[in-house]
DNA sequence: CGTGAGCTTGACTAGGTTCAAACGGGGTGG
DNA sequence: CCACCCCGTTTGAACCTAGTCAAGCTCACG
């Protein structure tokens, strides 16, 4: 019986939750554990997709640079997210740890080679592909259309949900990445990410007792100032 | 034997090719098709998802609207590209006519009753899913990063990728989209849309003999626009 | 207790938005 | 057939948000 399955803390996840009881000892035997150190890379973008990644502890990000060093955050990773599901000939997003992570790695052949024993197994991953797809699409939106305060609001109220479900049901969480990270992800300057920061404490929807640990005192707020609605 | 299938602009489409020869009646006998006026909408996002859609002519847009009436252009959909094929409950995006459109319509529980018959239909409909992924990381990178002038030196080079299968091989494009449009795709005002199609032709890149036909007089120097090399 | 990386704040600048006006081309009605 | 009108586009000018550069601060760590 996969005790290490049944501990890790992604064992809800969308695809591991496919596997009831003994089943999920199938889904163990063929995986490996692979570990990266904070700042080390679990993939790189160019790198050909012979492997999926099930994040078992720890966060990372999904990143792309440019060739002038500027660098887009795709997606933050939390554990129970996926890497590396899309087919295609290679990820096309390096994936870095921002604290030491532990995850488990399939052989995307593996992986297919259950298909046919676990029907639902397969619709499982294109159902993680497509909320994927639909955070992207979120991220797009929120790029294309809303001013820097917005987008930290968008930020906060995101990754407060993200989180939520690890740091329990306090109000409060600690940020896994820095000022530089949330800036690359929202597509604008630390600086800008620090004065928006401190618009929404003086403005009183949020509290920072530290720069990284976060206090969402007005979560109803927030969401006013996402909407635009510039009340 | 489908002809109409057969004489369709998707025919070659990553679906429909999956199936060779008279296969191809398995999939016309459980489709419909519909048509949708300029200006009008296929689907919107709030619809539940139970249609796929083919496109097999015209163009169109997918959009998400906010509640400030803010626009955001998350796609531009050729022939024989996709709608709806990622699984959820609802589209989280509408379609919107920028011409008089055909489509296939499936029922998205046909379809997949199919997947036993055709094997790697699935499979086909997933690369198609990861392919829509692979396009919006693209985008989300061009928002996050680029100025207004690159991200016109993208979105034509983007354009021009798209449409010189159906416009056959010279320099010169027809663009279905207003400048609004492509404004509410890049995230930049219309005005700045303007000014940047002005500097590329001041710059000799481009050509504009209408302000929608575009001649791209030198590729490689809109690829350097885009890779931010400012020289 | 000193050091340095990351964060904040300030002053200035630049690029993009906004508002306003002029232009152009296609379609309609006289 | 021509004149007019309208919508989409272009251009100009003022404004403003976010970027840049620079300095000071905080806090964890050695």
């Amino acid at each position: 019986m996969g005790l290490v399955c049944q501990q890790c803390l992604a064992r809800n996840s969308a695809l591991c939750s496919a596997m009831i009881g003994d089943e999920i000892d199938d889904l163990f035997s063929i995986a490996h554990q692979v570990k990266v150190d904070e700042g080390g890379y679990l993939l790189h973008e160019e790198d050909p997709s012979k492997y999926v990644y099930n994040l078992s502890s720890g966060v990372c990000t999904l990143e792309r640079l440019a060739s002038d060093g500027s660098r887009q955050i795709m997606a933050f990773v939390y554990p129970g997210d996926f890497i590396g599901i899309n087919p295609g000939p290679f990820y096309s997003v390096s994936a870095q740890a921002l604290a030491p992570i532990v995850a488990c790695r399939w052989h995307m052949k593996d992986l297919e080679g259950l298909y046919s024993a676990y029907p639902n197994l397969e619709q499982h991953v294109h159902g993680i592909a497509s909320r994927v797809l639909a955070a992207t699409m979120d991220q797009l939106f929120v790029l294309g259309r809303k001013n820097a305060v917005e987008k930290i609001a968008y930020f906060l109220l995101y990754i407060d949900g993200r989180q939520r479900k690890f740091d329990g049901h306090s109000d409060s969480f600690v940020l896994p990445m820095t000022r530089i990270d949330i800036a690359d992800y929202l597509g604008v300057a630390v600086e800008t990410v620090s004065r928006a920061f401190s618009q929404l404490r003086r403005r009183g929807l949020i509290e920072l007792s530290q720069a990284w640990v976060v206090t969402l005192k007005d979560r109803e707020g927030l969401r006013e100032v996402v909407e635009h609605t510039v009340g």
